[in-house]
DNA sequence: CGCGTTATTGATTAGGCTCAATAAGGGTGG
DNA sequence: CCACCCTTATTGAGCCTAATCAATAACGCG
């Protein structure tokens, strides 16, 4: 899939998609998650080749609208393409925040650094004490991560006897989102446009 | 200076320039470098907030060019803002890349393949066995990849002996450009558009 | 020449990986 | 409904990479 031609925006309207670097072939790394009104494959309007590939992590649905029409959206409301320069720059802030993430933060900070991201950015924190969807296996929990998939049960089970989250049969328990922040090193600002970044739901 | 207000584009004329993020008081993290011809705070023509703030690695020069003109410039010609769309599409390509180097590899070939993406970038590359300036203090290296000083060192030395690499008085040389890229397990594909991002020299 | 930064080296510790084995789900076909 | 199989989760043991602490040497500069 890396090096085909792309030729349309994609839009997700449900589930959640990843995108998905092999540097190697026993090594996965994914360098983004998408979740519902999340858009990726923008960047194939000035760059029609794929730097990697996307997958999807659930079921999940999807739209997809050829580039063609999308250039012509441009042309004619040029706030459009002030958006999708927007939307490159969050895409961009994510990524740089993921590498900090595996690259500087030790494991159990990792993971939860994970989960604060997907709660702010699926607009699920509500109070202190809240719970979310969010489907994914230990083992693309380590590919996000950098993490081996044993490293990241352990740690999980580290998060969950402290009480920082638990999750199961696809669900993530906050018991206290102040703790999980603080236990993460989160701070939210790089998501701040985050609202900006969906176009539906 | 994060969060502060963006109002120009900066051109590197000459030195390198790094993007730096600081995830807490006593941790940083270098999640990009800029060389002559590279342009940063692009984006903030669509989103005027800094993200990360931008440092000096070496003493450079660089040209601001305000936002207002550069959106003028869009305005008159329209092939402007799609190269926009391009460079910002380039530099988060690097952005994932580097995910995976901090991530995933270890010191050795991350800090290869650090070396062999300058090289490619600066158009060093000349037959198997050339050299270039690269001026960075080992802490730097540590900082953009992640690894602590002292062991920069010692991976260094290690690919010293393994006749990968040398560097001294901000200069690496490679002996044989083949077998660092393999020891890096680099590939250059996502470099591919680095031509067009470079505006001048 | 003296001082601060940078580089080098040694010793020890710790976080995370690998290998390995077991348990628990979750579908599918009979 | 059950047997089977494959994926996913859990737990243990040992190893290894890289971090930390610490001390010394080498620069580079005023």
């Amino acid at each position: 899939v890396i090096g085909d031609a792309i030729t349309s925006v994609t839009l997700v309207l449900d589930g959640l998609c990843a995108r998905v670097d092999m540097p190697s072939e026993d090594r996965r790394q994914i360098t983004a998650i998408y979740i519902k009104g999340n858009v990726f494959d923008l960047g194939g309007i000035f760059e029609p080749e794929a730097p990697a590939t996307i997958e999807a992590l659930t079921d999940a649905s999807i739209v997809r609208v050829p580039h063609g029409d999308m250039r012509a959206l441009m042309r004619v409301y040029p706030a459009v393409a002030e958006a999708f320069g927007r939307y490159l720059m969050g895409d961009a802030a994510i990524t740089a925040e993921w590498l900090i993430n595996v690259g500087g933060r030790e494991a159990r900070a990792a993971l939860a650094h994970l989960f604060c991201e997907m709660a702010v950015r699926m607009g699920r924190v509500d109070g202190n004490s809240f719970s979310f969807h969010f489907p994914l296996s230990q083992m693309q929990l380590s590919e996000a991560t950098g993490l081996s998939a044993v490293h990241v049960n352990r740690s999980l089970g580290s998060l969950r006897r402290d009480g920082l989250m638990r999750m199961a049969h696809g669900m993530v328990q906050v018991p206290d989102w102040e703790a999980l922040k603080r236990g993460a090193h989160f701070n939210s600002r790089y998501l701040a446009p985050e609202s900006a970044r969906r176009f539906a739901h």
